[in-house]
DNA sequence: GACCAATGACTGACTGAGCAACTATAGACG
DNA sequence: CGTCTATAGTTGCTCAGTCAGTCATTGGTC
């Protein structure tokens, strides 16, 4: 134990991924807030807004995003106080509630959209070659696929598929 | 925008970086638990373990830390109370206090280490084949460097350098 | 068609984190 | 030497999020 098991290389390797996760994060969190967004506040949008009619029931909501379903509520609640999403009853549950995009949330989003796609191009993409970076991501994809069972959506965006019934 | 923005390559680009970093960290932060760690106690201990004598003044801490003067302020009073970690007066500077790892924290920590190297193992590293591993840490080394500036440690750990002055 | 477990959403109590204000000490400058 | 600014750490307040518990509704089973 001469050279610290502290500092085993494995370990230096995940390290590098959170030093990725946190480093972006911090960039688009700071993007976000020019717009009066939060980041959960984002990912919720963005979520409605690749849903069909722009609304998701609560609880496939929560599933599509790091928030438990009380998490779900809250955020859904501050959302509508601000204009930005509003609740609209499902007509063939009573228990469920279906959250859906404003024309103002959707403006927020829109207006949000590209400087955070310009980010993800200067500090992301834009630093690797075409190459590498394709072979980058497929091996994130080999990770997740094994890390993150289920949420094989595949390029289709099959996530949704089972409970859009209603 | 027939085929929607919202889903825009770089986007789903992030978005697998996300879905890597949240896999990861969820089994991560299960497995602290059972050691009765959380995510950030953990990474606590680390920083200290690695450091000259398992002490850090806690400014230093925090900049070592993805948390704030006040945030360590407050894990190190909950990992003090649970006999992890204790203060110690600076003796150059009586502003200062130094965070130093108990006996019972590093008996923890060395308790959790393996096996938390080992999910690292079957989940991160031993997901790809030797050469495809390392071009992907080179990719993400490119990345973290433009997005984390001032934190290029190198393979040395010389984070501290500065300010292991007193 | 009456009961009963399962499901969807919401709420209260609690935890953990940050910011801003505060205290104490250090170091610089006249 | 006395003052003035910068720095180290702690604390009060607030906010976002979880967990566990609640209520309404649903769908199955006899």
């Amino acid at each position: 134990m001469t050279k610290n098991l502290y500092d085993d290389a494995r370990i230096t390797a995940v390290g590098l991924v959170m030093e990725v996760y946190a480093g972006l994060a911090a960039r688009f969190a700071a993007q976000f807030e020019e717009h009066g967004l939060s980041t959960v506040e984002f990912e919720v949008l963005m979520r409605l807004a690749r849903s069909p009619e722009h609304q998701l029931r609560m609880t496939d909501l929560a599933a599509q995003t790091s928030l438990s379903t009380s998490g779900v509520t809250r955020v859904v609640d501050r959302m509508e106080r601000d204009g930005l999403l509003c609740r609209r009853a499902c007509p063939s549950d009573r228990r469920s509630a279906y959250a859906v995009v404003t024309e103002s949330g959707m403006a927020r989003l829109e207006e949000t959209l590209p400087g955070h796609i310009q980010l993800i191009q200067d500090w992301f993409i834009g630093q690797l070659e075409p190459a590498r970076l394709e072979s980058l991501l497929d091996s994130l994809r080999v990770v997740r696929d094994a890390v993150h069972p289920g949420a094989t959506a595949g390029s289709t965006g099959a996530t949704a598929g089972a409970s859009t019934a209603c």
